[in-house]
DNA sequence: CAATCAACCTGGGTGC
DNA sequence: TGCACCCAGGTTGATT
């Protein structure tokens, strides 16, 4: 679930409480979330590190710490990372629990074990950087940004946004809830958008993004910021999980098809224009 | 290059 | 209650 919205709500809390802050024990419960360097070592270089930075990129949340490596998190699917006072009761599903100097816990919890936590070298950092996309909410990402993006290709809209390595941050919600705004079929050919189409997707792209993180986050399951608290996106979902209940905008009723293997929603009164595929 | 599918995992919901 | 089955916000790699 974690698209850039829940990531950066988690980052926005994490930071003030974060920064400063020593690691004096890590307890790797699960291996299987620590995707590099491998467990032992992981433990070894992470111990001992002040947080000096707590950051994002794309849907990964990155802290840096003073050897000057980052502790890259991406929670997959599922994944939570919990900020706890000293002597907290238990929480399920911990997978790693990193021990801060003042007894706090930040546990990585993660039902699904989809997530990954990595330690990064500041080159890793830089080459993790030049694969991904650009940042939708950076200033430097523009309508001619967009539409450069869509040109060149010839496949569906959907994917290409949710494409990590040409545009960061979005996942199968944001998407959905874009094209809608937009008024653009999730199976148009990209690069049959119009330029007035583009201009109302990045609008639109940019405007679900900023209310998302507004609203702390989208929970329809797993999602909780560092207190464990859900976020209330889910409230303002236009077509997302909507199928079968009526368009909010036109009445039609909401459509669920299948696109790349993705559950997919729209509204087919708002979104029809299929014409040119 | 584009699309499809499987894989990685667990848990929740549904229907029998 | 039990169980088989389907579904899920992400990412990667193999195949067609």
């Amino acid at each position: 679930m974690p698209e850039l919205p829940e990531v950066e709500t988690l980052r926005r809390e994490l930071e003030p409480k974060l920064i400063g802050a020593c690691i004096t024990d890590v307890v790797v419960k699960d291996p299987r979330v620590v995707g590099t360097p491998p467990a032992p070592l992981f433990v070894a270089r992470t111990i001992g590190q002040e947080v000096q930075r707590v950051t994002r990129r794309a849907k990964y949340l990155l802290l840096g710490l003073s050897s000057g490596d980052t502790l890259a998190v991406h929670r997959g699917m599922a994944g939570n990372l919990l900020l706890r006072p000293p002597g907290s009761g238990e929480d399920r599903h911990v997978r790693v629990c990193f021990v801060l100097d003042d007894g706090r816990e930040l546990r990585f919890c993660d039902s699904r074990v989809f997530g990954r936590l990595l330690l990064l070298s500041r080159h890793e950092v830089q080459r993790l950087d030049e694969h991904l996309g650009p940042e939708p909410l950076a200033e430097d990402f523009t309508e001619a940004s967009l539409h450069t993006l869509l040109a060149g290709h010839r496949g569906r809209i959907k994917p290409l946004l949710m494409d990590q390595h040409r545009l960061a941050g979005l996942g199968n919600i944001y998407t959905d809830e874009a094209l809608f705004l937009a008024g653009i079929h999730p199976e148009r050919k990209a690069d049959s958008v119009t330029a007035e189409e583009v201009g109302r997707l990045y609008r639109a792209i940019r405007e679900v993004l900023l209310q998302g993180i507004v609203n702390r986050g989208t929970t329809l399951r797993d999602h909780l910021d560092s207190g464990g608290q859900p976020g209330a996106n889910q409230r303002a979902l236009m077509v997302f999980g909507r199928d079968g209940q009526p368009c909010t905008r036109c009445g039609t009723t909401i459509e669920k098809t299948r696109v790349n293997g993705r559950g997919t929603y729209y509204c087919p009164g708002c979104q029809a224009g299929l014409t040119i595929r």
